[in-house]
DNA sequence: ACACAAACGAGAGCAGCGCTCTTGCCAAGG
DNA sequence: CCTTGGCAAGAGCGCTGCTCTCGTTTGTGT
């Protein structure tokens, strides 16, 4: 892909991740909205007009924070889920990704408000980020299916069923994107399925939300047992066990 | 309070509620963290320092707005709450504050992206606003905790409770507010009502959030009827029903 | 009724922001 | 060798939050 590595080419490459660097720093500091093109310009010792060269606009300098940090959260969470090596061990496989997502997001508070805070003004994110954007959810319906076809079912059939038939959210969603790797499931499972984690990533998302953005100081003293609780009550309420 | 309503009392409190509009209406529009003071000067035509008569900082009209929206929040849910003549049919109640609070939320997506959204970076609520903040949740905590009184249980007791004992995150949250108003519950479960509430209001957080911060675009088509099916599926969970 | 103090609106000014344009330098390729 | 183009630097525009000063208006105690 780039044969000619040449000395402009390489100083091009070795600039452009000092300022995703710098960037992503101030971020953790500063906040998404406040993200100072100036400020990174002088962290990396250059003139703020300088940094234009690399990326041609504030706007294009999140979008590749975006994608990079969505990158690592997807991967985060992936990397989880493959790391057990019991498959059939879905209570596991749900914990671990939960507890590497929030761990992510833990250590990267900056990223998180870019990627789930208050969407920046003027900024409408690019297509590009709209698949590694769902790449958690489809490792939590990837795991809700596996659990499913291995016969673990919700412990109440519910009244909410009646809804079900009025609307249909969520179908989209599973439509558009091919993210079931389990076919064992049938047409009146699959839908239930994706809503099951659907909910359950929203969930996870509140929880992270709440933690990071200070919304729980006064009434959860330890957050990391907070989200195990939330995690397993969530598996629980799925029918998800080892 | 005050007797002597001079003009100039008079006129300062018009010119206060003025700015006040003023930047609720440009929160919707530019954001909270780009909420400008002089933008909102201009709106009600006056020089920039003469807003500084009213509100010492940008800062301060930000704490303004902040407890007006959260007054109105928990405003709304606690009187949905109370607009069910039936009191001991929490599932109705239940729905709608549910609905309730997804009515201000999205009548309101500049307030609720100041309330819940990336925290503006320099600035830190103060003790002022965590007792208004807690209004919706202490509903929540009520109706669990009166269905929890009428004998409603979850449909199953999960294995969760084994975590019960190493930690006791929220608890903390009712010893310090006294919101409980049915006494009629053993020192177990209390704690395990709040817990529940908490889960849920961080579920409906989260529903609301990616609805409103636009990450539910591709997924889900109809997002009230989402947030319905969220409600029905967290009450089943929670055991509560007419 | 008068005087004093407080509150008020207007304006200038400071430092910082995103972004654009121009200028001059230096490496890469024909 | 010499032209093309990437590159850093600087000036400048309009915007921001905020401070200070100035002259005026308003409320109040004597």
């Amino acid at each position: 892909m780039s044969p000619a590595r040449t000395a402009r080419a390489l100083a091009r490459e070795t600039i452009t991740r000092e300022i995703l660097d710098s960037a992503r720093a101030r971020l953790g500091t500063d906040g998404a909205a406040a993200l100072s093109l100036r400020a990174v310009a002088r962290d990396v010792e250059m003139v703020s007009s300088a940094v234009y060269r690399y990326f041609p606009s504030r706007d294009a300098l999140l979008t590749a924070l975006l994608i990079e940090a969505y990158g690592e959260l997807g991967h985060a969470a992936e990397s989880a889920d493959a790391g057990v090596t019991d498959r059939s061990d879905t209570a596991a496989r749900w914990l671990a990704t939960f507890r590497a997502v929030r761990r992510w997001c833990v250590a990267h508070p900056g990223e998180f408000g870019l990627l789930y805070g208050t969407p920046v003004p003027g900024y409408a994110a690019p297509r590009d980020t709209v698949d590694p954007a769902t790449r958690v959810v489809r490792v939590l319906v990837r795991i809700v299916g596996d659990a499913y076809a291995a016969g673990a079912r919700p412990p109440v059939v519910p009244a909410a069923a009646a809804t079900t038939g009025t609307v249909a959210p969520a179908l989209a969603f599973i439509a558009e994107h091919g993210l079931m790797a389990e076919p064992d499931l049938s047409d009146d499972e699959l839908p239930e399925v994706v809503r099951r984690a659907l909910m359950a990533w929203t969930a996870l998302f509140g929880v992270l939300s709440f933690e990071l953005f200070g919304h729980l100081v006064g009434s959860v003293t330890d957050p990391e047992a907070w989200l195990d609780q939330v995690a397993l009550r969530l598996a629980a309420d799925l029918g998800i066990q080892a």
